[in-house]
DNA sequence: GTCTATATTGTGATAGAC
DNA sequence: GTCTATCACAATATAGAC
């Protein structure tokens, strides 16, 4: 009984493990058994069948992959002062989960039928992200700019390296390993440098 | 003998829109002959085996997903109209294969070890894109600015809401369905202007 | 709850007739 | 070159002992 909590979790982070490396078509149950040192119909026991584990694993890892938004809404900041902000708590996060957004991506677009209930549960809204964005920026003292695509430039610069992360390795280091790092922390300021550029009045 | 070309052609084509749909892993040989209207052993008559078909589809395919970098380095026109139009090509060839990109992505995450040869294929060497992109942008009339992660962030606006799409269309509209078309439609003057916006001096 | 053994199905691949 | 039939094995899932 007491060991019944700690086996379920050993599954859970072992199959997080796999999944998020793998993906749900790529990922064997032998293989998450293994990881998590027990035999193979436990998986079963604990959660029915693969989809079910599946399932389990990308519920709760889906909602570390949207950006935590409050910072961009509250308005005790400036505009500049929430752009930087985003953008270096969101690129932490990734840097600490570098293979989440392929994962997710490429979940979302295999079955993007999950998304109505997963977004429901993280309990981000239309209304929310948009509405506020642009009542925001129109407070602010800067160039007439459009939110919808403000905004998708700027998860697009953050999130976009991590997905396209060996292409650059080859293509701007040439292979270099360690040099990843490096770029992401560069971009922690110049991706915020090179967004208020464009959007701030002068 | 002249059915063979005929066959082959059929098969890559199949091969070529299931794979970029479901992946390898998803892809099923039986649903690649359905498609090309064929028998399952056909498959392995011309290609020997899957991972063999599936070479042969990425090959071909990768090379499409990598810009024509020309335009961006070519000396007869001003910088403004180099990034216009580098935006609208690769928009454009986008949004006539709007999966290449999970697909691409996925793969070459799944095994980054092929990139060196398709790099070579495709004949885009480190030293041809940010050495010229960067005296070009020494010679232009714009900001001290890093070469490096304004080519990042050009790509990234351009790929990436075709990977996050069901998540924008989820975001954004609501789920309405064609306004994906009329974003990217947008986004082929509202990229370019934003990069503009950014590098301009003034 | 956890294991071993086994069933069941799916899927890539081959043999052989035509 | 193309088909049908079949193999071989991998992978999910279950039965049942402990």
């Amino acid at each position: 009984m007491e060991q019944n909590i700690n086996t379920e979790e050993k599954i859970l982070n072992a199959a997080k493990k796999i999944f998020i490396l793998k993906g749900m078509e790529g990922a064997r149950m032998q293989e998450i058994a293994d990881e998590a040192g027990i035999n193979k119909s436990l998986l079963h026991y604990y959660f029915r069948s693969k989809e079910k584990l599946f399932e389990a694993v990308f519920r709760n890892t889906f909602s570390k992959f949207i950006p935590k938004i409050d910072v961009l809404l509250s308005s005790s900041k400036s505009l500049e002062d929430k752009i930087k902000e985003f953008v270096l708590e969101y690129l932490e996060l990734l840097q600490k989960n570098p293979h989440l957004p392929q994962f997710i991506l490429q979940e979302i677009n295999r079955n993007p039928d999950r998304l109505v209930e997963l977004m429901n549960l993280v309990g981000i809204k239309k209304i929310d992200l948009l509405g506020h964005l642009d009542k925001m920026l129109n407070e602010s003292n800067i160039k007439r700019v459009n939110a919808k695509h403000l905004f998708i430039n700027l998860i697009s610069m953050c999130i976009f390296p991590f997905v396209a992360r060996p292409i650059l390795e080859h293509v701007i280091f040439d292979d270099q390993h360690d040099s990843f790092e490096k770029l992401i922390e560069e971009r922690k300021t110049e991706v915020p440098k090179f967004i208020i550029n464009s959007i701030i009045n002068r």
